[in-house]
DNA sequence: GCAGAGTCTCAGAATCGTCTCAGTGCGCTC
DNA sequence: GAGCGCACTGAGACGATTCTGAGACTCTGC
């Protein structure tokens, strides 16, 4: 795991968000395969699902994952394309004979091969490339159970905090019934401070959580980000973003 | 043990805080490894985490660290960046193969190295810089156990004494309802007396347990903060924070 | 290739928290 | 009841953290 980096000082934190994970009728947890070759990634995306409460399983070449997925039978899959042994389609053709119609998330490089997984969000599956952020993986591994009707508890394209509410689907968010226009970063960002609301997090966090895993920058792009959150979300109104100085930001309802 | 600091002579103290200690359901005791080069640190924490009812074995290196690991079988482990024979992340994969999932708080230097750690708050590992407080690391290796779901006897997020409460999840303190906002420094003492409720804390104690080992200011700052403390949270209102002269300070419910 | 939007760096300004110092008050002991 | 210590607190210095404006750079779509 020497992944990523940029210099931010620990910082009393809190890493308690034992969330309520997406569930099974039956109350199991959710089985997740990871398939990549490059084994930092595969332990820093094993480490961060079974944060999110779900059950995971890794494997390295599509060999091994045709038969992880036939033992394990996954709810959902996270598939690099560029395998050692074989093509991704190859690995999803034959994992498919073993679990009919698990979700597919496709791990792809930056460009090039666009074209040889167009068509597959058809499907229903879909890719995100990489460096990606965990909560932009997260979300899609979210939105493709959300699909297959894992609906399990409580679990809502919309969340709500206050008069806040912001739509995973649409990709919504209002503040009192107003429209807000977010850009993506800042949209990542509020999704996350929602999910974890009422909980105070770290600069730490929020950079590993929602910045991409290689994003070596500066520390303070957390602070610039919350400021414009601030301006679109608190202005004028009772603050939802709070700082905790020496410690992180928390949101929460206006009381 | 030449690690602390100034200049409160030895006084009268309660020695006996046989706290009720997080267990297991089957009522062993919470096992924590502290691995780090400095022996001096390495028995500071060890006294602090026994005292907190805890068993702790400790490793000076990475490689006794794995083999303790494997023997011990921790459910958690405090883990110095630094050591002289492995990387730190080198130690936590291994270990990891020893005992899948084992949180782990690492200790890191001030700034530098950070690149190393940045992406483990991700997987739900925390980190600490030194010098720290022992509160402070107590508080998070209680908090990586609490996700972990190491429930036990009546261990929660949330504190309470009389009507006074303290979440460690959102830092909201609350008496009787009303919230109270509270600095760090504060917030760590007042966290301290809650957990101490109805204990006489000397000043000494007080001293040693919520600032930094590696204090060396005058030792009045704990009567300053007390009065900060009590501005805040006693203020016309029935007092819950007592003075025992010649002795330390003890916080009780207000009758 | 240009315009516009979005992302990020940098540096200065503003704010806030921590701690020291010193004076005052108050309780305890004799 | 007097005197001595301990405890309390206001003022202010210092340092650290956070905020924010300006601008560079990148990417996208036309």
């Amino acid at each position: 795991m020497s992944i990523v980096n940029t210099g931010y000082r620990a910082v009393p934190e809190q890493v308690t968000l034992s969330r309520s994970a997406l569930r099974h009728a039956d109350g199991s947890a959710v089985r997740v395969l990871v398939v990549d070759d490059e084994s930092t990634l595969t332990e820093l995306l094993s480490m961060a699902l079974r944060y999110e409460g779900w059950e995971v399983r890794g494997a390295s070449n599509g060999q091994s994952a045709v038969e992880t997925a036939r033992s394990f039978q996954p709810d959902v899959v996270v598939l690099d394309m560029m395998l050692p042994d074989m093509d991704g389609l190859a690995v999803l053709r034959q994992m498919r004979t073993q679990v009919a119609d698990v979700p597919v998330l496709f791990l792809t490089g930056k460009d090039a091969l666009e074209d040889r997984i167009a068509g597959l969000t058809a499907g229903g599956d879909d890719y995100v490339t990489k460096p990606f952020s965990l909560e932009e993986l997260v979300a899609r591994l979210r939105a493709l159970l959300r699909r297959v009707g894992m609906t399990a508890v409580r679990d809502d394209a919309v969340m709500t905090v206050g008069d806040l509410t912001l739509d995973e689907d649409s990709h919504e968010v209002r503040r009192g019934g107003d429209l807000i226009e977010l850009t993506a970063t800042e949209y990542e960002l509020l999704r996350y401070l929602m999910r974890n609301a009422k909980r105070v997090l770290s600069k730490a966090q929020i950079l590993d959580r929602v910045w991409r895993y290689d994003f070596g920058g500066q520390a303070n792009v957390v602070e610039l980000y919350i400021s414009y959150l601030r301006k679109k979300i608190d202005a004028g109104r009772r603050p939802m973003i709070h700082t905790m100085r020496g410690v992180g930001y928390v949101l929460k309802p206006a009381p």
